[in-house]
DNA sequence: CCCTTAATGTCAACCGGTTGACACACGATT
DNA sequence: AATCGTGTGTCAACCGGTTGACATTAAGGG
């Protein structure tokens, strides 16, 4: 691996014009540039980034802690989170915490100790104040940490109240909320819990009635978790509607209303949330509450960028969602 | 940010013996080492990974090259990659290609530019000689890209015969075949193309004929992939079978089923790939050949763990698939 | 009492690159 | 002839931590 010592001999100039050329500093004429720039070609020279960034004291590393990428909304996030950071020149270090506060806690250690410039946390959050001498900036994704952490959200309180307005206006009766994470419960400080208190008051205001599962999932396909939809079902016959809190859920969905023989949207209508591929890969097409996540994943690493800068960001920056109506409606 | 100056200070020992103790060389007594554990937590100290690995020349982090982390085939294999990553105390550091040559190209230098250990590629690889002087471990994932450059892979070829002689089996006589990838095509070096040559092997052993179809994957939920399976599939209205080389393509093909009213599996089999979470989230529950994801990416790991302590490693491995039934055969 | 061994300190070099201070040379201005 | 802007070099310090060489001291063994 070549250094900087190596080029300057090879072009026949100092270690400090070589470092002049690579930084742009001073007075360098055209001649000793190309003179430079030849040299790092022959030799195929890169300078060490991890001297440059110690000197810096800047590693432009962002660190990034999920619950899984395996999961599709998440997987999703990821994509658009390393795009925008890699226009900004951002590099991305994944962590999967699979919400497991000590798995977190090491994660959050070792991206500090490895001088990430900045840590996106879209996993839960129990251990609060593991986050708060950290110097360093933190933002959060769809969950409150502390009130001097930014968050980047979404109207999960309106896509609530959107998706049972529209299991409404189609004529439901009585409609099914499901909702289960992956690995661990839902817990307040997750704002997807809004989704719910928006349905809710929705059906407060009209008046219809409401029944609720909790499911732990137990991995993707095991088909535990369709059986346990297929018993609630049985016990409430007369639910004719669901709003799933993701499309994953709404899918299990699918399939327990198909072991059930119930047409779907004849007898049984189905809305899930996120909106991610799998809502149009299954059968019916799902209806779903989109999260614009592009638009998000682009806010967080702005925020980023701002906050590295020293400028003032909003604590809080909430997307608007919007109801994608397809063929389970 | 405390530096190990602090420590030092504050234990009241010398710079030498906190690096001592961090690094456990030399003598040093049980009450001294305590002393700096004490000034360690007190400070909220962390080495700064950096600089050591700055002088280690050995930074323990590894890139991972995927065309996007948004398919869920790739959504696992980097779960999973990570996870075993973590295990052995590397770090991800995670880059979506999306087939693009320039892009990757970039991402090679970015990721040599910074250190990385080694290097998992599991996108593209037209460009071979990029990769041939990097004097820094590569192991490449599915994809052939030059002799010297370790693969793991699975039994494609195996598994296109599995999936035609199920179909076989199960009755069909004219068999469909269906390709394509998320943005751009397979060519040759794609381990993926094997699956086909194991098919139509066994097609012509049998004597029963097929059809195939390359879709240009427009985005996952694009209902122009469904209209054009549509289309192919009154083209070939006597076609009974489909083998797709991805479980997301099934779903596709199901969707077309749905909407030309074919029932499966009655008068239509069909057969995914990879076995991802989808497979088991669609109805009917799709069957499909499985690749040992968490076995590979274990693999994975280990060849890297092992080429960074110079050890000697297997050119070619390959794991077995297996056949995964489920309702669509 | 001498010799080990353990425990710690001092010092300097090193990893690879950056930067500021300062010196010097050359050609163009004034 | 003095001055200024440009172009380049030398040197040293620095980023934060590691390591080897060497010195010093105290305790323990023979």
């Amino acid at each position: 691996m070549p250094k900087i010592e190596d080029v300057a001999a090879k072009a026949g100039v100092s270690v400090t014009t070589v470092s002049r050329v690579l930084n742009n500093r001073g007075y360098i004429s055209q001649a000793t540039r190309d003179k430079v720039a030849q040299a790092m070609k022959e030799l195929n020279y890169q300078p060490n980034e991890m001297a440059r960034s110690l000197f810096r004291k800047k590693s432009n590393m962002i660190g990034l802690i999920i619950p899984t990428v395996a999961h599709p909304f998440f997987s999703e996030l990821v994509y658009q989170l390393e795009y925008y950071a890699d226009q900004k020149g951002y590099k991305v270090l994944l962590c999967n915490s699979n919400r497991d506060i000590s798995k977190e806690r090491k994660y959050i250690d070792m991206l500090k100790k490895n001088q990430v410039d900045a840590i996106v946390m879209g996993s839960n959050v129990q251990d609060v104040k593991h986050y708060l001498n950290l110097n360093l900036p933190i933002i959060s994704f769809d969950r409150t940490v502390a009130n001097n952490i930014p968050i980047v959200t979404s109207d999960n309180y309106m896509g609530g109240r959107l998706a049972s307005r529209l299991l409404i206006d189609k004529g439901c009766r009585k409609l099914a909320h499901i909702s289960g994470g992956v690995g661990g419960p839902n817990h307040a400080a997750l704002l997807a819990s809004k989704r719910f208190q928006g349905f809710r008051d929705e059906l407060t205001d009209t008046g219809i009635e409401h029944v609720s599962l909790e499911l732990e999932l137990t991995g993707l396909g095991d088909k535990r978790n369709v059986d346990e939809l297929v018993r609630f079902f049985q016990e409430h016959p007369d639910a004719d509607g669901v709003f799933a809190t993701s499309d994953v859920l709404a899918a299990l969905v699918i399939q327990a209303c198909h072991q059930l023989k119930k047409t779907i949207p004849q007898e049984m209508k189905i809305i899930g949330y996120d909106d991610v591929g799998i809502a149009s890969l299954v059968w019916p097409r799902l209806t779903s509450i989109r999260q614009p996540i592009r638009e998000m994943s682009e806010c967080a690493i702005e925020l980023i960028a701002k906050l590295l800068q020293g400028e003032e960001v909003s604590m809080i920056n909430s997307f608007p969602v919007t109801l994608i109506q397809r063929d389970t409606t």
